[in-house]
DNA sequence: GTCTATACCGAGATAGAC
DNA sequence: GTCTATCTCGGTATAGAC
């Protein structure tokens, strides 16, 4: 699916990767969308931890800035974002689970902005996490295609807001 | 393309769209990438010279957040995206261009926000044009599959900073 | 549960009549 | 230039032996 795309995962291909026939993919999943539909629920669980351990740091922040980070995950959401824009089934639960991401970000940070000293009228929580959201995977989807004009500025100026509120990133344990 | 993905876009539906036989399309295209490809570049230099016209106007921060955040381009661009991460050429296309929209918001404003007062260390023409660009997107993304939440908050805050940069948006003469 | 075999469809692409 | 006809391939999905 990263290599090369939604289109390119057939039942065929899949069930020679899993070295088996590919009868068995419609035994056990019943369509090819059930098969994606798996895949995405998994993967999205796993990234729901994730996030909530990373949430749950002390520098929360910086955490969630460092996980959505993430290049792989944010290729791979474009593909199912591309391939739901004509699954409805799909399209309804990466929506289902965008709302789930957020709203853990949302409980998670409402609080600590509070604690930060901004003030919620003029910085809603919302518009915080949606602000760091969008600049990171807009990066990573730039980067994607090797357009990195500005990228390292724009960067710094997100670590430096994060830096006046949270302090200095503290160094990683098992950060890449 | 739009309705139901790239993966739906073939030679016999687009010929049967066009009136014509399916064979004409090779015939005209060679292969259904250089079909693609033309579609694409068509569009590319359209929304060039849109960009160039919005930016050319009086307040060129609110034309391009304007003319950046319109729906359909955003859900088209996501498909080439998609199809460009397995088809090489078009992989390189998408590149090429977005290389040449973000010069092109470069050279138009890089001067216009140092006369704003803004400092180009603190922040960088291409920073604040990217900051501009990815909440724009990913808004759009989210609205596409129904998730909104804090996009309200987020919009105003963006429009307080350009209204602070720009002054009043002027009263649209034919925006949508 | 796992396999082989196969039905069926529609894709990309080409040949050749007109 | 436009058509019909057709080749070849690989997809989804199912039936039925083991």
């Amino acid at each position: 699916m990263l290599d090369e795309g939604y289109a390119a995962v057939t039942s065929r291909r899949v069930a020679d990767r899993a070295g088996v026939n590919s009868g068995l993919v419609y035994y056990y999943f019943g369509t090819m969308d059930e098969l994606f539909l798996a895949v995405f629920r998994r993967r999205a669980e796993w990234m729901l931890e994730r996030q909530a351990e990373a949430l749950a740091s002390d520098q929360p922040l910086w955490a969630l800035w460092t996980v959505t980070h993430d290049q792989a995950n944010t290729a791979l959401n474009l593909e199912f974002l591309a391939l739901g824009n004509h699954r409805k089934a799909i399209m309804t639960e990466v929506a289902n689970y965008s709302r789930r991401f957020r709203r853990q970000q949302l409980d998670a940070l409402s609080g600590v902005l509070e604690g930060y000293g901004l003030d919620p009228q003029e910085w809603p929580p919302a518009s915080v996490i949606l602000l760091l959201s969008s600049v990171s995977r807009f990066l990573l989807m730039e980067d994607s295609y090797g357009l990195d004009l500005g990228h390292a500025e724009t960067i710094e100026i997100v670590e430096r807001l994060l830096c006046q509120l949270e302090g200095e990133r503290a160094p990683a344990r098992d950060r890449d």
